[in-house]
DNA sequence: AGTATAATTCGACATGTTTCGAACTATAGA
DNA sequence: TCTATAGTTCGAAACATGTCGAATTATACT
């Protein structure tokens, strides 16, 4: 891997972390989410605390730790611990940087 | 895997084809490859043969073989044998497919 | 037919990933 | 200070991936 550049081994390691099912799940509800039957407002983040973003999934808590932590490690999703919760949110800026790697210069 | 949409598999599929650091370059070549200098045009497919997108990667030629299956396995390169070559591309569409995943509704 | 070039398949081995439960830490509130 | 809730860390088991070399197939050319 040290072959590569910087910048290659970041999109690596982002779309390694979205080659999960549960993974990229996780990332699509940060990214897609707001109130049912409204327009999302791409400029703003939406936060869910770890609990509320594994619901439905059917998977252990310490999977749904780990798989976070990949999320975070791979640069695509921030954490901040609010009291009990740890809150979770997407940049729009790295949704656009993903975006644009698959639009040729 | 298969409490998921066949969309949320089909993207899984994708990003962990592109999850290694060699199939992310054979992928980038295929898609950013232009004559040096010139501007490249992204309703045109570039066609590589799977000898020369290999070039400099430093693997054997079956584990080359093995990581364009992969990508083809994934629907995100085209494969055709052209006589003794096989030559290998990647669909526009394919590209719009994934940058748009990024672009929350 | 025989040979050279391009690519694939196969089997093996080392390494990484996914998932869990049990034990642990962090915080808030009674 | 005790208890409940929210998350994390750790170790283990099952499974998947990346890589290679050797053998094989496909095609073209002599």
């Amino acid at each position: 891997m040290s072959n590569y550049t910087v910048l290659q081994n970041r999109f690596t390691n982002a779309f390694k972390a979205l080659s999960n099912p549960n993974r990229l799940a996780l990332f699509s509800r940060l990214m897609n989410c707001c109130a049912p039957g409204t327009k999302c407002d791409a400029t703003i983040a939406v936060r869910f605390c770890v609990g509320d973003l594994g619901e439905g999934l059917n998977i252990a808590p310490s999977t749904l730790s780990h798989h976070l932590k990949e999320l975070n490690r791979a640069g695509l999703v921030e954490m901040e611990r609010k009291g009990k919760n740890v809150e979770c949110w997407v940049e729009p800026e790295k949704l656009k940087a993903l975006s644009s790697f698959f639009q040729p210069d």
